[in-house]
DNA sequence: TCTATCATGTAACCAGTTACATGATTTT
DNA sequence: AAAATCATGTAACTGGTTACATGATAGA
């Protein structure tokens, strides 16, 4: 039987960025927030203000991050200052590599409109993927001038890895929904036609 | 100001899988969970038998379903039936074209590992790399053996696009994949020395 | 000086998961 | 007949989000 050796503290990636955050020096909580947000790594995780204070406690219990002590500035909240353990920079490799070498089952939005894509007319369906063309074009070139413009400011392309793969799944998706569209339109295939008939009673049944 | 008219009554897919399922005639949540399993939906969206009891008392509450009545057999626990409302229907071609027309921000997993490579050294991450590679071509496989097999067994490729979507999601990924190990391989990118340099201070800026 | 925005955190709420309960059916 | 599995659902728990609170600073 194969081991999963630790089960993770949490499986929230906010604590990965905080654990990474961390290798940098000590911080408190909305010093990483701002980090975070700073860096653009709101883009790669999914970040909302509250679940931070929250996973820094996680992690703090865990021991992977430690308390340093408590400051405060004139009559403002109190700020508590974290560390990254022994165990904490551990987890962290250990997280990272299993990101990096075990893909993982996703849900993406898309793939659940297309599971029941047959509840929609062809025709209409061919409208909305031409939209959804255009849109994909969009973000693309929102995210190259994002990276083009990151490059030229001096940052290292190993900085800019997350983004680069983003494009090439937006890249994918295109290529996708083109030759989804092709199968649309081309007669020979017999889609529509098939299509149409059924369109009215989505059901299916895979093995 | 764009007007997202009507927010959801709720964003968990399961809801829209309910939606969809009831268009072929009222069920009882149990039955509803069973038809998901077996058409293999749970593939698509994410689902926990006890989520989708919430869920349809979710989409009861905002009307997009109504109960039906409630049966029993011998003394097993009562179920109760719901049909799709006039509501539930629109709502549920809304929340397709939503999904196919727009795409949406994802969080892949690899993306937040991808964002804090630079805290792993360059020789390990191109082991793990290529131990993706391996994964990614099974997962390949077992997907299109999926598809084949259905297609064998008389499934209209229709019901089979998500799973494609998937391939060439896949697909993309090992090319990325494959494109990075170069750029680390290769001496005249100069990566793997200027990583060695600097993965021990992973940090970065971007505008 | 009034108003917005930043800085910093906590508390209440809610969606989603896990665990459990229990009768029926099938397998050993 | 004991053990497993299916059928069907509820209840407790918890992670995560939303909303709020409050002092400081900067803009109008």
């Amino acid at each position: 039987m194969t081991s999963r050796a630790s089960p993770r503290a949490t499986d929230n990636l906010l604590a990965l960025a905080v654990l990474a955050y961390l290798t940098r020096g000590p911080a408190h909580a909305y010093k990483l927030s701002r980090m975070l947000r700073d860096h653009g790594d709101d883009r790669s995780i999914r970040f909302k203000h509250g679940s931070l204070y929250m996973v820094v406690r996680q992690l703090a219990k865990a021991g992977l991050i430690e308390e340093l002590g408590t400051d405060r500035e004139s009559r403002r909240p109190e700020r508590t200052t974290y560390a990254l353990t022994e165990a904490g920079q551990r987890e962290l490799a250990a997280w990272l590599r299993e990101l990096v070498e075990q893909p993982h089952h996703e849900y993406p939005r898309f793939v659940a409109g297309l599971a029941f894509i047959a509840a929609l007319a062809p025709a209409e369906v061919a409208r909305l993927l031409e939209h959804r063309l255009g849109r994909l074009a969009e973000e693309r070139t929102s995210i190259q001038e994002l990276i083009d413009s990151a490059l030229a400011s001096g940052v290292h392309p190993l900085f800019l890895v997350e983004e680069e793969y983003r494009v090439a799944l937006l890249d994918a998706d295109a290529r996708f929904v083109r030759d989804f569209l092709g199968r649309i339109a081309d007669p020979k295939a017999g889609w529509a036609a098939a299509w149409n008939e059924l369109h009215t009673q989505p059901q299916r049944s895979l093995p």
